[in-house]
DNA sequence: TCGTGTCTTGAGAGCGCTCTCAGGCCGATT
DNA sequence: AATCGGCCTGAGAGCGCTCTCAAGACACGA
C-alpha cells in the first residue's frame, strides 16, 4: 500500500493553525460570505501554509455529488478511432467546458455490447458521476434511456434512434446536407450521388435523408452508396458509385473523411476535380483544406458541440430544465472541389 | 439538488436484509474469504435484490484510495488535435488496461501553462487519483517531476527533457529513425532530407538525432526542416527543402501526418515518388496504407504504448518497483514510397 | 434597561464504508 | 474433562467533510 498522501492536511489542521472552528475553516474553503474578513484572511494564510487541498471523498460523501461527468464513448466507432479527428474535437469541447465549471472528466469506452456495457451503467447508475455525456452511438443503443430512467442526467451528442425523451445537441444534419445538394444542383450538376453514412447512426441517416428530399425536389434520382465515414470506406464507395453511373458529375459525401477518400477514387479513375466531377464533403475537419483540391464542405462546430452538450449536462445536473433539442448551425465552405 | 440517487441502498440496508451485520456484507462485497458459503449466498442475493452498487465516495474516505488514474494530455500539443489520430489511440490503449484493472480514466487537458496547470498539479497531489500518465509534454515541463516529487505515481509516455527519474514508456525513437534512414540509402537514395517533428518534444529530437547519426555513419550531409507533425507543416517543410536542394531524392519525415503533407508537396513540384524522391514515414497510422502511394514508415505500437504506461502506472500505484524505462519495439513497414 | 433582530461562530451529528478487535463457537489435543 | 487454537461474525471507531442548529455578540428602538 502506498502511503503517499497519508499525511495530507485536513480541514482540521487548519482550523487549528488559524485558531477557528472546523465549520468556519470549512465555510471559507467554500466561500461563504459570512465570515468576518480577518478570519478569512487567517483561515487562507493556514490553507496557504499547510498546502491544504480538500478530501474529494469525504466532500462527495456529505454533499452526494462527485463533480464529474462521465464521456461515453463507442469503442467501435469508426469516427472514434479512424483518422478522423472528430473524437478528439468533441472531447476538446467537453473538456474546456468541465473545466470552466470545475468537473472532472471521466472517460469510459464501452464495447459493442457485453460487460463493458454493464459496467458503464452499472457505474453511472451508481452515484459516482453528476451526470453522463453519450456520443457516437450506433443503432437503438439502450443506454442513454437506462441511464436517464435510473435518475442520472443524461446528454446525447446525435439524435437518438430509440424514441427517448433523453435530451440531445447536434447540427441540423438533413437540412445541412439539403444545402449542400442544392448547392451542387445550382451549380449545374445533373447527376449527383452521395456517399452515405453508416446507416445506423443517426448522423448517417439523416444527411442521406437530406440527400434525398434535395434530389426529389429537383425530380432527380439518387444514387446512393454507403460508408462508414472512413477513408477507405469513401474510397470504396466512389468506385462502386462509379461502376454505377459513370456519368455522375458530382458527389456529396457524408464525412470529409469519406470526401477525401472519393478524391482519391476519382484521381484512379481519371476524372478530374471539380471539372468532371464535383465533390462536397461534410465536417470540415482541419485536412479539408489541404486535400486536391481544397474541399468544399458544410462546417459543423464540433469543438461547440461538445461545449454545449456539456454545458446541458451541467445544467441538468444542476437542476435546470434544458431544452430536449438543441441544433447548432452548419455552414457551408465553399473551395474548390466543387 | 437533484435528489436522484438519494435512496441509493446501503451496505447497512443489504446487511440487514441479509440478517448479518454490515462487517459481514461488507466482507462479502469485497471477496474475502472467510465468510460461510450460506452467508454469502445471502448477501448476494440481497445485493441482488436491491440494486446495491458501493458508494466510491465513501469507500475512498477509508481506503485512502480512489479507483482512478489521470490521463494529463498538453492541449496544445499538435499530435493531441490535429488531424493525427496519435490520441486517440494512446487513450485506447490506457482505456483498455484501466479498465480491465477496473479503474477509472480521468481526462485532464492542461494549457502551455498557467491556470489549467496549476489546476492539474493541485488536483493529483490532492489524491484525487491514484496515479497519473502523461504524454506530448512539451519543452521542459516540471509537472511529472512536480507529482512524482509529491508522492504520486507518474508514468509519461515519451522520454522527459529535464533530467528526472520519472519513469516512462515509449520507442527507441533514435533507432528507429536510423533503421528507416539506413533502407533508404540502402536502397541506393543518396540525398536524404528529413522533415523533422518539433524540437521541444523526444519524439522529435531523438528521431532527428537518429537521422543525423545514420547520415553521419554514411558520410553524408543531412539536410533538415523542422515541422510540428502536422500535414500542413510536412508540406511546408517539403517545399523548402526542395528549394534548399532541388537535387534531394528522398525524405524522411518524422510522421506519417507530415510525411502525407510532403507526398503532396512533392506532387505540387512535379515529383514522382519512389522514381523521384523515396519517402519514409514513421507511426503506420492506419491512413498510411491509402496515401499514393502507399507509405513505407516506421511502425510504432501506438495503443500498446497507451497499455504498457497504463499498466505501469498501476503497478507504481500497487507499491511494486517499476522499470524506469521501458522501449517497445518498433518495425519498418515496407510498401511504395520507398 | 430590556427585548428584538441580525450576523458570525462553534458544537456535533452523520454521510457510507472498512477494518480492528474481541467474542463465540467448535473440533482437536492433552 | 479441560484447555487450546482456529475460524467466523458483530460491535464500533473513525476516515474528512458539510451543514444544521443553537449560542454568543452587537446594534437598535422602545
Amino acid at each position: 500500500m502506498v502511503m503517499s498522501g497519508r499525511d495530507r492536511p485536513t480541514l482540521e489542521n487548519v482550523a487549528q493553525r488559524a485558531g477557528v472552528s472546523r465549520a468556519t475553516a470549512s465555510r471559507v474553503v467554500n466561500g461563504s460570505t459570512s465570515v468576518a474578513p480577518h478570519i478569512r484572511d487567517k483561515v487562507l494564510n493556514a490553507v496557504d501554509a499547510l498546502g491544504y487541498v480538500p478530501n474529494q471523498a469525504a466532500r462527495s460523501l456529505v454533499t452526494q455529488r462527485t463533480d464529474s461527468i462521465a464521456l461515453v464513448a463507442s469503442e467501435t466507432t469508426s469516427r472514434v478511432f479512424s483518422d478522423d479527428p472528430f473524437f478528439a474535437a468533441v472531447i476538446r469541447g467537453v473538456s474546456l467546458e468541465l473545466e470552466a465549471a470545475d468537473k472532472q472528466l471521466v472517460l469510459m469506452m464501452v464495447g459493442p455490447s457485453g460487460p463493458s456495457h454493464d459496467r458503464v451503467e452499472r457505474y453511472a447508475t451508481g452515484g459516482h458521476v453528476d451526470g453522463a455525456i453519450i456520443f457516437s452511438m450506433h443503432g437503438a443503443d439502450p443506454l442513454p434511456e437506462r441511464l436517464s430512467r435510473a435518475g442520472v442526467p443524461v446528454v446525447c451528442n446525435g439524435r437518438l434512434l430509440t424514441q427517448s425523451q433523453v435530451p440531445y445537441v447536434d447540427v441540423d444534419n438533413e437540412d445541412a446536407a439539403r444545402a449542400a445538394v442544392h448547392h451542387l444542383l445550382d451549380t449545374g450538376r445533373r447527376r449527383v450521388a452521395t456517399i452515405a453514412g453508416p446507416q445506423d447512426m443517426s448522423a448517417g441517416i439523416d444527411r442521406l435523408k437530406g440527400y434525398r428530399s434535395a434530389m426529389q425536389d429537383a425530380s432527380r434520382r439518387s444514387i446512393v452508396a454507403v460508408g462508414d465515414f472512413t477513408r477507405q470506406s469513401g474510397a470504396l464507395a466512389m468506385s462502386q458509385l462509379l461502376a454505377d453511373d459513370p456519368q455522375l458529375d458530382a458527389v456529396f459525401a457524408a464525412s470529409d473523411a469519406m470526401a477525401d477518400g472519393a478524391l482519391r477514387a476519382l484521381r484512379q479513375n481519371g476524372r478530374r476535380v471539380p471539372d468532371d466531377v464535383a465533390v462536397v464533403g461534410f465536417d470540415d475537419m482541419e485536412f479539408a483544406r489541404d486535400t486536391e483540391p481544397p474541399l468544399t464542405t458544410v462546417r459543423q462546430p464540433i469543438t461547440d458541440i461538445g461545449r454545449t452538450v456539456a454545458r446541458q449536462v451541467l445544467r441538468m445536473a444542476a437542476g435546470e430544465q434544458i431544452e430536449p433539442v438543441l441544433l447548432l448551425p452548419t455552414e457551408l465552405i465553399k473551395r474548390e472541389s466543387a
